[in-house]
DNA sequence: TCTTTTATGCTCACTATGAGTATAAAAGAA
DNA sequence: TTCTTTTATACTCATAGTGAGCATAAAAGA
């Protein structure tokens, strides 16, 4: 058609991984900034050369990888050279975040982890302020009532972007940062991180990912445990044993995991001919 | 990190809209070309400037619109520029594909679309030929059987972009172009066409984007159609309309369809305060 | 031996699903 | 008129999956 402009192009990739309590991210210069890197990674195609450079730069194994979303950054106004960020979901089997300079998802998204008490009240807190700040617009309340969940509308967990952008949007979360252009790029940022949660706790759904983060040998403590650091809600053990058991998703290693108190539980693994699809929703129980 | 190269983006649009018997895809200059202008519609916004252009280039209203994927073009390989290319999903609610530059998704793909006996015979030969190609490698045939829902795996309708892979890779569908360059081109398109199929047969399932496609008031018949046309199966008419009220998804409007034959149905409309989520999976059965 | 701790197994009510069948309301043909 | 065709709408029934609770088993340490 007319004539095409040139960009600059930025791929970056969230790597995530998972911690004893929450999925973490790994980041680059000591936190905030995401491992990116210029488009000229290019290996025939953008993903599989990413794939690689992520693993150099951060020094872990990653495992899946997929296309996030794909943006234009305006922080940068005046320049007349647009800038598209493709961004990318990846996945680290990680034996201690200790290690590595990650950082707890939630530390960013406090509320999105529903398991705490302390966290509740602080939803509760934001439910009141926003429902407040929504409340003369009709469209706004509408949006609210369904990312919060507020009447009888159920909490979605992967409605993590929703919520994010309208508590910035009501002033909510921290514009702290008195430069416009430094609070836009924090903004993008976690608007990324945010999107990388949704998609993730989208795809534990119905794939079964979760076994890219676990170790080979695992318990059924562990698997519950890693989806509900990724959901962040609380589930009910022996319905989801049942859900897990039934679909064939597992089988015993024969070993068992003597590390932990109590009787030790079984070690299972991942069977791979299962892989074609699972089914970890359902047993989304809060704690009665 | 090291200095960015320029590249060309191109933004492209699938738009789809509903005929009487299968998804269509409007395209310009009499087929094979999506809609695609370059970034220079940057209205702050990529995804709403693009919104507006395609409303002008279609002639059709516009109603959902989200990003597909982001993906380089090989087909030009010595050149230095390379291209970037960012699609997007449009639905619009047209009268009659006729009237536009209208093509069936399924003249694309016959072997999506399960309901006639004839596509039935054509995946059967597909099924044979592609599992003969993958007979020695054993990870093909994982793919296949997955893909193809061989053994006892099940039919997964969203799994059109794996088929069509697949169906490339073994040469079944037409590589017909003596010319690398167009049949790369050709490929690269199809490739969309199928993301976009996919993308909206997973979609339909739990958000009422469906209703994007139809007219304001439509019988419950005419939307067990759309949902039959979109996920290429046929479903069963009581238990379609026994999910569909259950959820208060829609109202009566009051009137009748008098125009069709028959005892003349009730008229609906969607109930947008239920907006927040539906659920119109579940209820699909093949006809016994 | 008793208590604590975790693993593992079982029950039960209820809802959603897959499938089939029956009745109702219109239009046109004999 | 009555009968037939065509579609809409309603109802039944068995079964599987879900949400929730309780009970037992196996280890370690007091």
């Amino acid at each position: 058609m007319t004539q095409k402009q040139l960009c600059e192009i930025d791929l970056l990739t969230v790597v995530i991984t998972l911690g004893p309590l929450a999925p973490h991210i790994l980041t680059v210069n000591q936190g905030q900034e995401l491992p990116s890197g210029p488009l000229t990674i290019s290996h025939r195609s953008l993903q599989k050369g990413l794939h690689q450079w992520a693993e150099r730069h951060t020094g872990c194994a990653i495992g899946h990888m997929e296309q996030l979303y794909t943006f234009t950054d305006h922080t940068q106004k005046a320049s007349q050279r647009q800038l598209i960020r493709i961004s990318y979901l990846a996945l680290a089997r990680v034996l201690d975040p200790a290690l590595h300079d990650a950082h707890s998802l939630y530390d960013y998204f406090p509320w999105e982890d529903r398991r705490s008490s302390h966290n509740a009240s602080l939803l509760e807190r934001f439910r009141h302020e926003i429902t407040l700040w929504a409340r003369s617009n009709s469209e706004r309340m509408g949006r609210v009532a369904s990312a919060f969940g507020l009447h009888d509308l159920p909490w979605d967990d992967e409605k993590v972007l929703d919520r994010y952008e309208l508590l910035w949007e009501a002033g909510l979360v921290s514009r702290a940062s008195s430069d416009t252009v430094t609070a836009t790029t924090l903004y993008d940022n976690r608007r990324i991180l945010a999107t990388a949660l949704s998609r993730l706790r989208a795809k534990i759904r119905y794939t079964p990912i979760v076994f890219d983060l676990l170790p080979e040998a695992f318990t059924l403590l562990q698997l519950q445990q890693a989806m509900e650091n990724l959901s962040g809600r609380p589930m009910h053990k022996p319905n989801f044993r049942r859900l897990v058991l039934h679909q064939n998703l597992v089988e015993e290693t024969g070993a068992r995991d003597a590390t932990a108190p109590g009787r030790p539980a079984k070690l299972y693994r991942f069977r791979p001919s299962a892989a074609t699809s699972c089914y970890l929703s359902g047993a989304m129980l809060p704690l009665s």
